[in-house]
DNA sequence: CTGTGTGTTGAT
DNA sequence: TCAACACACAGG
């Protein structure tokens, strides 16, 4: 049980269906013994029911098990994520709050703290992000997470001795150029990559990391953002009080044009935690079920963008990765994410990337 | 035999 | 999304 860390079988139950509960279950359930049953007096067996109940944990994501030792998981796109299983409960909360940093960015809801400014934090952010999501489960679910930031933190000299202008440099040359922050992802919809020349941003995204100055809401304000290869693109983002919602529109039709948005496909913006809070634009076609190559499999973009795209073998598995050299966001990490099964590749592999479309219309 | 972590379901 | 619950089955 180890092969895979998610989880998967998308397609068995829905198939096979194996209507669970084998009614010839009679194999009457454990012996029901374990509890020491109140001292002696009355007490009917309520124990049987109260007893191998579980002790709920008071932190997002830990889970009881039955040994007394707690798990920890997280939840994405429907589906689970095992963390690993701890024996302190605190340990399954702190392991939750390393995914949900890396899963859902800095500003995730976890139990303890959440990252903040100060340069130990940037530089776990930055250990975050250089790293799939996968092996972030990995080192979690090995318990080697902590020695892995310890580590890549002696690499970039935030407290080694010896050290030098060289590790100096290379920190220097990490913060400042990779690190993005994850802000929010949407699905195009068919008016959003239609001849409207607009895309809406939802409400709560754009007022948390577009906000507008009051003056501008008329006019709007332009906007760069960068994309995968380099190229910048500078868009109109303003509010529509006819509808009431936040758009870009000046220069969107030709980043749908150029990119070949199709109706369901994500566009994601990122922003880069350094002082200079660049932004940027990504895309990938849209996706059916998600998944995480975990544990030793990632998976192929079944995307085409027109970003060159590159083997990388990890894990002994062939994987896809853009020549980003600095992996962040963009690259292996958050926007790969499927298996390589039984070729699902139904409507996402909708390659050709000029051509046909799926009619994604209503999901 | 021991436990993990998956299958499932029902509640937010 | 998320946790509760039961248990199949991976590992030793």
């Amino acid at each position: 049980m180890e092969s895979s860390c998610i989880e998967e079988s998308t397609s068995d139950s829905a198939s096979a269906t194996p209507s669970v509960s084998p009614a010839t279950n009679l194999t009457s359930p454990p012996p029901e013994n374990l509890c020491r049953v109140g001292s002696g007096s009355s007490v009917v067996l309520d124990s049987e029911a109260e007893s191998r109940k579980l002790p709920s944990s008071q932190y997002k994501g830990v889970v009881p098990q039955p040994n007394g030792r707690w798990g920890a998981q997280i939840y994405e796109k429907h589906q689970r994520v095992w963390l690993g299983t701890f024996n302190e409960e605190k340990e399954a909360a702190k392991a939750y709050d390393i995914a949900a940093q890396r899963f859902r960015g800095r500003d995730a809801v976890t139990n303890f703290k959440p990252l903040s400014d100060n340069e130990q934090d940037d530089i776990q952010s930055l250990f975050l992000n250089s790293h799939s999501k996968s092996e972030i489960v990995d080192m979690l679910r090995k318990h080697t997470y902590n020695d892995e930031l310890l580590q890549s933190q002696r690499n970039y000299g935030g407290g080694g001795g010896g050290g030098g202008s060289d590790e100096r440099n290379k920190r220097e040359e990490l913060s400042a150029a990779k690190a993005r922050e994850q802000l929010f992802d949407k699905a195009v919809t068919p008016s959003d990559v239609g001849k409207l020349n607009r895309l809406v941003i939802p409400k709560q995204h754009a007022e948390k990391h577009f906000p507008l100055q009051i003056g501008n809401n008329s006019k709007g304000v332009l906007l760069n953002f960068e994309d995968n290869g380099g190229k910048v693109w500078r868009f109109r983002y303003s509010y529509w009080n006819s509808s009431q919602s936040y758009v870009l529109t000046k220069g969107w039709s030709r980043f749908v044009k150029e990119k070949n948005l199709k109706a369901g496909d994500i566009v994601s913006f990122q922003r880069s935690t350094g002082d200079e809070k660049q932004l940027y634009i990504d895309w990938k076609a849209r996706m059916m079920s998600t998944g995480y190559g975990l544990g030793s499999l990632q998976m192929v973009q079944p995307v085409i963008s027109v970003h060159p795209v590159q083997v990388v073998r990890l894990f002994g598995v062939n994987l896809f990765k853009t020549p980003t050299v600095n992996s962040v966001v963009g690259s292996s990490s958050s926007w790969s994410g499927k298996r390589v099964r039984e070729m699902d590749f139904s409507s996402s592999l909708d390659l050709d990337c000029c051509k046909k479309h799926h009619v994604v219309g209503a999901l």
